[in-house]
DNA sequence: GTAGTCTGGATTTTT
DNA sequence: TCCAGACTAC
C-alpha cells in the first residue's frame, strides 16, 4: 500500500521539530508513522545527522520498526542507521554506560570499576538467585540489621523493592544517597493528609452522617494482633471518622532503623553485583543516570539535538530524568496516551505523562539545585493530540470510552477521567459494529460457541481484501462504497480473544483442543507451574530418589483421598503399577525420553507438554541435563514464575488467543474479551510479597515489626503501616485501562464474555449481557494428529498393566554390550541423532554421530523422532507394552523404523529383534495402507540390519512368559 | 437502614 | 492483602 498523507494534525507535528512537545497519541491514530516522518523531516530540513537524534523506544522490536520505517523516508539505507540511536532504553543506556562509565561507581562510594565484560542480566529467574546468594552474606555480615531481617520469611522479595526505588531515581551513596535521591522515601505528607481528609469524611445515610470510608476499614481494628504499644479500638474509633491524631502518630513514626537498612541493602548489593561483574536491568540505568548527573563531559559529549521517546506513559521517573538529561537543546518530544499505561507493577509511571508540565520543570529544578544541568527553558511545552483513529468503527471508539470511567467496586466513584479531552474520531466510512456481551456457565464452551457463530457470517463482515481502493479525491460516499466492497465475511484468523490472566487462556486453549477449533496461543506461559511441569517434577523425583512429595503428588492425581496417600507413603506401599513404572522411567536414558514417556502415560498431548519436553531437552547445546539438574531446573523456575514463550500453531487460519497485556499496539477485525469475571477482572488485592513497601504518598514502610515488648520476642504485623494502608482508598484505573486497552484493539466487532459470575465490569458496561446455552460443534483441527501413535489414553487409576518392551527382552545379554564405551556414549549418540534429525544445528563429534548423520541425510521422506509407541496385546488380562521409537521415516508408499545400537557386536541382535517387532505392530495398525520396515542401525560400522518381525501373538506370550 | 463479622479466593510481565 | 456477599445484631 501506498504511504498515506499524514492528516493535519500529524502533519503539524511532523513539522513542528524545535521547542518541546508532547504528543497525545491515541490508539490508532497513526503515531509510528509520524514519528518515522518526524524523523525523515529532521533529517531532511536542517544539518542534523542521525548522530544527532535520539529515538528511544521501549522494545527491541519497536526499535526495529522504527528504523525500517525510516529508511523507507530517507536517503539513509539500513546500514547506515546501524549505529545509529534509534534503540530501546536499556540498549542506548548499556552502551553509553559500557563506553564511559567504567568509573562511575567511584561516585557512589565504590571501588570496583564497571568493566568491559560486565554481564547484564535478564532472566528474572537469574537476577532473583544471584540476589538471593547477596542476602545469606550480607546477614552474616550485619549483626546490627538482625531485628529487620527477622521480619522476612523470603529475603530474595527485597529485590523487588530494590528495583522499584531504582525506578524512582532513589541511588544510595556510601554514606547517604545520590544528590538527596531519598526525597521520596518519606513519603509525600501533605499529598496524603489530602487523600485521607477524602478518605475520613462521613458518608450522608438517611439519618445522619454514617461512618467514613477510612472508618469502615478499620472497623475490625484488633490492637491485640499487634505489638503492645498499638493504640487500642477505642483509641482508633473516633466515630464517624478514624482519629486524626493516631493517623498522624502512624505516619511520623520513626523510621530510621527501616532507612539504614535498606540504604545498606541497596548499596551493598550494588557493590556486590560490581564486584561479581553483573548488572541488572534497573541498577544499569541508574548507574548510567549517576553518569549523566555527575560527568558533565560526558553528557557534552553525548547529548543530543533532538530527542524523542516513544510509549511516553511507559516509563518511569528514573528514564524521564535521564531522556532531560540527554538532550542538548529543548528540542524534546514525548509521544504516547496514558489511556494505554498498563505497566504500573513494572513501577513506570503514568504521571509521566499525566503531569508532563509538572514533572519537566521539577524535575529540571531538581537536577540544577546544585550546578546548571539543564541549561535550556523547559517552560514552554506544547500539546499535540492525534485524534483521528484509523483503526475501528465509530461505535466501537464510542463504546470504548466507557471503560475509563465504570466503577471496579460497589463503592468506587470514579470522576470522569476523559473530561476536557478530545474524542478520537473514527475515519472509516462505513460502521458494522456488532457489539455485544453474553455469558453462561460454561465461558469456554461459550467462547467456542460464539466463534463458530462469528466465522463465515455476514453479519460480522470485515475488510478481506485492500480493493477496491477509490480514487484520492473521491466523495464521501463514493469511499464508503468502496469500503463496503471490501468487506466479507470473517474466518477464524480475523478473531482474538483476549484474556486478563493467563491461567484463564491455558484452560481455554485446552478445551478449544478439545473441540478441535483452532486457537493459536500467543505468548508467554509459567510453563513451570502447570499440571504438566509438576507432574513431571514429581516423577523425576521419584525416579531419582523416590521422593515422597513426587509420590504424594502422583496418586493425588490418580484420584487417592489425601490421608490414603499419607498412609501409602509412609508404608511405601505404592501400587504395582505405578511401581513398575517407575522402574520403567528409571531405565530411560534420556531426559526427552523420560518426560515424553510420562506425558504420554498421562495423555498430555498438549502444547504445553511438548514446550516442555523441548524447552528442557535444548537448555544447553553441548550436554544435556540429568534428572537431578532437571530437578533444581524446574524447582527454581518455580519459585521465579518464568514464563516461556510456547508456540501453538494449528494452522494459517486460526484465533489468536492472548493477554491484554500481549496484545498492547496490535489490532483486530474482531475481539472477543472474556474472562469478564468476578475477582478476574478487574484484579483486586495483591498476593504477600515483601513486607517493605514503598507508596508515593507513604514512603517506604515496613508490614512487619521484631518486637520484644511483649511476653515473648515476636515478629507483628505492624500497626502504623496496617493503619496508613487500609484507610488509603485503592485505585483501579489501570485496571481500567486495560480494559480501554482491550477494546480500543477492535477494528469491526466487540464481544465481551463471562462466566457465572460476572464482574463489576461486566455489569457496567452500557449493554446487557446475553445468557446462551453454548452448543460449540466439534471441529476438524485435531492437534493430537501431531502424536499418530497414540492409542486410547487410559485413566491412571485404572492403567491396564503395562510393560516397558525392555522388560521383554533379556537384559543379561545386553548388560554388558557397552564394549567399554559406557551407556553415556549411547545415550549422546541418540541424542544427537535426535537434534540432528529436527534439523537443529548440531555438529558430529565421532563416527558414529557421522554414520548417524549420513543415514538421516539420506532419507527423504518425513522424520519423526524419539516417538513413544503404545502396543496392546490381544490377550487377558489386558496388557500393553510402551516404548520409544529412535526414529520414524514415513514416505508416501513405505514407513521404516529405525532404532540406533551403539554395540560394538551383533550378541544382542535377537532382543533387538523382539523389541522392534512390538514396534512393527504399533506402526503396521497406524499405517494399515502401507509396507512396514523394520530397521537396527549398528552406528559403529554403519550397518543397517532389517528385522524379520515376530507375530503379536508370540510377543504377548512372551511378555505374559516374561513377566508372571 | 446501618454496622460488624466471617468466609472464600485471586495477576499482568516490553527491558 | 484486598473484596464481595451472606449473615447477624440493633
Amino acid at each position: 500500500m501506498s504511504e498515506p498523507t499524514p492528516n493535519e494534525n500529524q502533519q503539524r507535528l511532523i513539522e513542528s521539530i524545535d521547542g518541546i512537545y508532547r504528543v497525545d497519541a491515541g490508539a490508532g491514530t497513526g503515531k509510528t508513522f509520524a514519528i518515522t516522518r518526524r524523523y525523515a523531516h529532521i533529517l531532511d530540513t536542517t544539518d542534523a545527522t542521525p548522530e544527532d537524534i535520539l529515538l528511544v523506544t521501549f522494545t527491541r522490536n519497536a526499535a526495529r520498526e522504527m528504523r525500517e520505517r525510516i529508511v523507507q523516508h530517507t536517503d539513509y539505507d539500513l546500514r547506515e542507521l546501524q549505529g545509529a540511536p534509534i534503540s530501546t532504553f536499556h540498549a542506548y543506556c548499556f552502551r553509553l554506560l559500557c563506553r564511559y562509565g567504567h568509573t562511575v561507581p567511584e561516585t557512589l562510594g565504590i571501588d570496583d570499576q564497571i568493566p568491559d565484560s560486565i554481564d547484564l542480566i535478564e532472566e528474572p529467574v537469574r537476577e532473583r538467585q544471584l540476589f538471593q546468594r547477596f542476602m545469606s552474606t550480607f546477614a552474616d555480615d550485619h549483626p546490627e540489621h538482625a531485628d529487620m531481617l527477622r521480619i522476612f520469611r523470603d529475603p530474595a522479595t527485597l529485590h523487588t523493592l530494590i528495583g522499584e526505588l531504582a525506578a524512582k531515581g532513589v541511588i544510595p551513596t556510601r554514606d547517604g544517597w545520590f544528590r538527596s535521591s531519598d526525597e521520596p522515601l518519606h513519603g509525600d505528607r501533605e499529598a496524603f493528609f489530602e487523600t485521607v481528609a477524602d478518605a475520613n469524611a462521613p458518608g450522608e445515610g438517611a439519618s445522619g452522617p454514617t461512618n467514613s470510608d477510612a472508618r469502615g476499614a478499620v472497623s475490625g481494628w484488633d490492637a491485640s494482633e499487634y505489638a503492645p504499644d498499638a493504640p487500642s479500638k477505642r483509641e482508633v474509633h473516633d466515630d464517624p471518622r478514624v482519629d486524626r491524631g493516631v493517623i498522624e502518630r502512624a505516619y511520623d513514626e520513626d523510621r530510621t532503623a527501616l532507612l539504614a537498612f535498606v540504604h545498606d541493602v541497596y548499596h551493598e548489593y550494588i557493590a556486590c553485583s560490581l564486584r561479581n561483574d553483573y548488572l541488572t536491568q534497573g541498577l544499569m540505568l541508574a548507574l548510567a543516570f549517576v553518569m549523566l548527573c555527575d560527568r558533565p563531559q560526558v553528557r557534552d559529549q553525548v547529548a543530543h539535538e533532538y530527542v524523542m521517546v516513544d510509549e511516553f506513559q511507559d516509563t518511569n521517573e528514573l528514564q524521564f530524568k535521564i531522556a532531560v538529561l540527554l538532550a542538548s537543546t529543548n528540542n524534546i518530544c514525548v509521544v504516547g496516551d496514558w489511556k494505554q499505561s498498563i505497566y504500573g507493577f513494572q513501577h513506570t509511571s503514568v504521571e509521566n505523562i499525566i503531569a508532563f508540565d509538572d514533572r519537566l520543570g521539577r524535575f529540571t529544578r531538581e537536577l540544577n539545585a546544585d550546578r546548571t544541568r539543564i541549561d535550556y527553558p523547559v517552560e514552554s511545552i506544547t500539546t499535540i493530540p492525534l485524534y483521528e483513529n484509523y483503526r475501528s468503527a465509530a461505535s466501537i471508539l464510542e463504546f470504548a470510552e466507557q471503560s475509563l470511567s465504570i466503577p471496579a467496586t460497589y463503592s468506587e466513584d470514579v470522576d470522569d477521567p476523559l473530561a476536557g479531552e478530545r474524542s478520537l474520531a473514527a475515519t472509516n466510512h462505513v460502521d458494522n459494529a456488532q457489539i455485544d456481551a453474553y455469558h453462561a456457565s460454561n465461558e469456554h464452551e461459550l467462547l467456542l460457541d460464539r466463534i463458530q457463530l462469528v466465522v463465515d457470517s455476514d453479519d460480522y463482515a470485515v475488510e478481506v481484501t485492500d480493493e477496491p481502493q477509490p480514487d484520492p479525491g473521491a466523495t464521501a460516499a463514493q469511499q464508503a462504497a468502496a469500503e463496503r466492497e471490501r468487506l466479507g465475511a470473517p474466518t477464524y484468523g480475523d478473531i482474538a480473544v483476549f484474556t486478563r490472566t493467563r491461567a484463564f487462556a491455558r484452560e481455554f486453549l485446552a478445551v478449544a483442543d478439545e473441540y478441535g477449533v483452532p486457537v493459536a496461543y500467543d505468548g508467554g506461559v509459567e510453563l513451570f507451574d502447570t499440571p504438566e511441569a509438576k507432574l513431571a517434577l514429581a516423577w523425576l523425583r521419584i525416579a531419582e530418589s523416590n521422593a515422597r512429595r513426587g509420590w504424594a503428588l502422583v496418586l493425588e492425581r490418580a484420584g487417592y483421598a489425601s490421608d490414603r496417600t499419607e498412609t501409602i507413603v509412609d508404608a511405601e506401599a505404592y501400587p504395582d503399577a505405578m511401581g513398575r513404572f517407575r522402574e520403567e522411567l528409571a531405565a530411560i536414558d534420556t531426559l526427552g525420553g523420560f518426560l515424553r514417556r510420562v506425558f504420554d502415560r498421562y495423555g498430555h498431548t498438549s502444547a504445553t507438554a511438548d514446550a516442555l519436553v523441548d524447552h528442557l531437552t535444548s537448555l544447553h547445546e553441548t550436554s544435556t541435563l540429568t534428572r537431578g539438574e532437571a530437578i533444581q531446573y524446574i524447582e527454581a523456575n518455580l519459585a521465579a514464575g518464568t514464563t516461556v514463550e510456547i508456540e501453538t500453531s494449528p494452522g494459517d487460519d486460526a484465533v489468536t488467543l492472548q493477554t491484554i497485556h500481549g496484545a498492547k499496539g496490535l489490532e483486530y477485525p474482531i475481539v472477543m474479551l472474556g474472562n469478564l469475571n468476578d475477582r478476574a477482572f478487574p484484579q483486586y488485592g495483591q498476593p504477600p510479597a515483601c513486607p517493605i513497601t514503598y507508596d508515593d504518598e507513604l514512603g517506604l514502610r515496613q508490614t512487619r515489626v521484631y518486637s520484644e515488648a511483649g511476653t515473648h520476642p515476636h515478629v507483628y504485623p505492624h500497626w502504623p503501616t496496617k493503619l496508613l494502608q487500609s484507610i488509603q482508598p485503592p485505585t483501579y484505573d489501570e485496571e481500567r485501562r486495560l480494559l480501554y486497552v482491550a477494546m480500543t484493539r477492535a477494528k469491526r466487532h466487540l464481544l465481551f464474555t463471562a462466566g457465572d459470575d460476572p464482574s463489576r465490569f461486566m455489569d457496567g458496561l452500557s449493554i446487557d449481557a446475553t445468557t446462551v446455552e453454548p452448543a460449540p460443534e466439534h471441529g476438524t483441527v485435531d492437534r493430537a494428529a501431531a502424536t499418530p501413535f497414540e492409542t486410547t489414553i487410559p485413566d491412571s487409576s485404572t492403567v491396564p498393566r503395562r510393560l516397558s518392551v525392555h522388560d521383554i527382552m533379556d537384559d543379561s545379554v545386553y548388560d554388558e554390550r557397552d564394549g567399554g564405551r559406557g551407556t553415556d556414549f549411547g545415550t549422546a549418540v541418540h541424542d544427537f541423532a535426535e537434534a540432528y534429525a529436527l534439523d537443529e544445528p548440531v555438529e558430529p563429534s565421532n563416527d558414529d554421530e557421522r554414520a548417524v548423520a549420513t543415514l538421516i541425510d539420506d532419507l527423504d521422506g518425513e522424520l519423526i523422532s524419539e516417538e513413544p509407541a503404545l502396543l496392546p496385546l490381544p490377550g487377558e488380562p489386558q496388557l500393553t507394552l510402551a516404548g520409544v521409537i529412535d526414529l520414524v521415516h514415513v514416505t508416501d508408499d513405505a514407513v521404516e523404523i529405525i532404532d540406533y545400537k551403539t554395540d560394538p557386536d551383533r550378541l544382542a541382535h535377537d532382543e533387538y529383534r523382539t523389541q522392534l517387532s512390538v514396534y512393527y505392530h504399533v506402526l503396521a495398525s497406524v499405517y494399515p495402507d502401507r509396507p512396514i520396515q523394520a530397521t537396527v542401525f549398528y552406528t559403529q560400522t554403519a550397518t543397517p540390519i532389517t528385522v524379520d518381525p515376530v507375530s503379536l501373538d508370540a510377543i504377548d506370550r512372551l511378555s505374559r512368559g516374561r513377566h508372571e
